[in-house]
DNA sequence: TTGACCTAGACAAACGATTGTCTTGTGTTA
DNA sequence: TAACACAAGACAATCGTTTGTCTAGGTCAA
């Protein structure tokens, strides 16, 4: 393994851990650097800098290459990050700040950013931001200090002012999921069209008083999927009463409530879109709790596919959503995109109705 | 707000974005450095430097310490994080190496990592490792390239080759609710008291037959919850046979497989503790099934409280487990203890039985 | 034989902060 | 008044890379 011509070599370069430095509270064993790998190959360390970033400026003899790269191996040299970060002024690194690691729909946006940072050797840093805002502004403040190369916005949390600080201190940003008046930086779903699949699913079973449990009045997705319910009832020739609608936030909770509302109503829906399927979850509880059959006496639908609505009773009819491709498209169009350029981009393709058990024809009886 | 001493004061401390930089790809605004704010002051930057770092090396009039505080204030500096952890060789982050953003129970574990992180002036950079090796790998790699100061990880993936890797690069590590043989550096929590407790409530309603669905083999976290399960059943002098154990994994489809193949067999039993949540979501939708009502022909309980458990069909019976807390002190204990020293803590406390609607009373018939 | 021109690398200046050591001026004491 | 101490900062090396510019030696043609 290690050549004859060896000269500075550290000893840490053999494979038994040396564990016992209670000394030093940090970096126990000192890094390889560029400096080792030149000394030991008898060059100089922009040569073997150049080497291994394969500089077309450089003029070499295969075998002085070939001592290079040997050295490269023998010490497993690793550039350090935060060095090669300091010199070119890039960080490799995305920020991606959400409301709560709780919320599955994030999950899966995250595992899409993710798949994308590591296809383009990047890291992900994700924060989440919660109800406080004292986390959100540790966050924008640790990401002022040049730790990311831009900041992807997912959830409802950030408004117009934080954007604006971003843009004074030269960090791209771009709203994923949401947008925001005068904003031009997002990619989003098609919410509408999402809403648009799971209202004429209904239509197509029968169901004509079709109830929307709609999202959080300032939420942008929310706007958009009760739009696309409108839309499709309307274009059926259905009517889209103030009173077929409630507003609910996106938990099960919020969502139980809007529907125990719903349910007590005059004329009782046969069929229900709820705008998000965490809310789904509370309105087949509120359901079960009112004695309302679902789905014979109730359909429920949802926007956003998730494994968990597979395993609820009833299992959950939705509407598959490409969420994970959001998160991925987030990325590539941050890092693809000059920072001040317009970014609009609706994420297309993908949507489909998954028919499980919470949806069906309305019971005979008008 | 400019005092009248300024010689270089750069034009874009003015408050308007200047936003017109179509050129530059990464830092549109170039970001304000220590010697902007020394030149501004009228200093040298170490100066600078040592005031904002209150070195006790320092001495220096007070005057000038407002003049240096105002021009840091004015410019509104903040220090290049990457440049600093060059110099000071640490990072001020720790990675956090999760199996899957989609489990809420690891949900839970970062939110805790990240308010203590949040709490030492940190941050956290997570990571998920998911099925493919390649993506732990990934991960892996960047973590050894200077960016973290240490590693936490919690699930079932990293091997006992990896950490020796992680020591050889001199990289402290901590295995987050799990432990492994060789492996002296863990914080877990009291797993087999919290199944304890859930046994104990069951046989205090008046069961006898409680089975068990287990984790994985290989998850230690599986392991202690079968002990917890067993010595509280023979502490009731109840009897622990195989066949009241099935195997599973923590997922739903796992639970529901497992729970399929426990009602089938000749002695049904009338509780069930499943180890984890997300499994007994299974539990449940395959009691539903096979038509076995829950609670009255099943109780169901499970380890760990999640906002879920709350709205299944029936809400769910839980221990409630601090699993925030693992997450905190998951950090603390990495942050403070030297990285070779052992760590070996159970997370003390919060413990508590959350008694919902899926245990009840067994059936009058035995 | 003397430029001209390659080839194969060497040199050195950044990047932005931290920190050990010097220097200068002022007052104090002997 | 010479020696000294101290206050108040200045200087400069360093962390590990990247990258623009140089140079020593060789080759080739005129």
């Amino acid at each position: 393994m290690t050549p004859p011509t060896e000269t500075k070599t550290p000893a840490r370069a053999t494979t038994t851990a040396t564990t016992k430095t209670t000394k030093t509270p940090a970096q126990a064993t000192k890094a390889v650097t560029l400096l080792d790998v030149a000394t030991r190959a008898g060059v100089d360390r922009s040569v073997v800098s150049r080497v291994l970033r394969d500089d077309p400026r450089l003029n070499i003899r295969e075998e002085t290459r070939e001592r290079v790269l040997e050295a490269v191996r023998a010490l497993d040299y690793r550039p350090n990050a935060l060095a090669r970060s300091l010199r070119t002024r890039r960080a490799d690194t995305y920020g991606l700040l959400i409301p709560d690691f709780g919320n599955p729909v994030y999950a899966s946006i995250i595992q899409g950013a993710e798949s994308a940072a590591i296809a383009r050797d990047c890291v992900l840093m994700t924060g989440s931001v919660g109800a406080g805002a004292e986390q959100a502004a540790h966050h924008l403040d640790v990401i002022g200090r040049g730790r990311v190369d831009g900041l992807l916005l997912a959830g409802d949390h950030t408004d117009r002012a934080q954007l604006d600080e971003l843009d004074r201190r030269g960090i791209p940003w771009l709203l994923v999921n949401r947008r925001l008046p005068r904003a031009r930086r997002w990619v989003v779903l098609d919410d509408e069209e999402a809403a648009g699949l799971a209202v004429r699913h209904l239509i197509g079973l029968g169901h004509e008083r079709i109830a929307h449990v709609a999202g959080p009045r300032d939420a942008d997705t929310a706007r958009r999927r009760m739009r696309g319910w409108r839309t499709a009832m309307r274009a059926a020739g259905l009517a889209t009463p103030a009173r077929a609608v409630v507003v609910s936030d996106y938990t099960p909770e919020g969502g139980a409530r809007a529907t125990r509302e719903l349910l007590a109503r005059a004329e009782r829906p046969t069929a229900v879109l709820v705008a998000n399927v965490a809310a789904a979850i509370g309105t087949l509880s509120a359901a079960a709790e009112a004695g309302v059959r679902v789905p014979e006496e109730l359909s429920v639908v949802a926007v956003h596919d998730l494994p968990l609505a597979a395993v609820l009773r009833p299992a959950l009819t939705t509407v598959r959503t490409p969420l994970e491709r959001l998160g991925a498209r987030a990325i590539e169009l941050l890092a693809s995109t000059a920072p001040d350029a317009p970014i609009e981009e609706v994420v297309d393709g993908e949507l489909e109705l998954v028919e499980r058990a919470s949806t069906a024809p309305p019971a005979a009886s008008s």
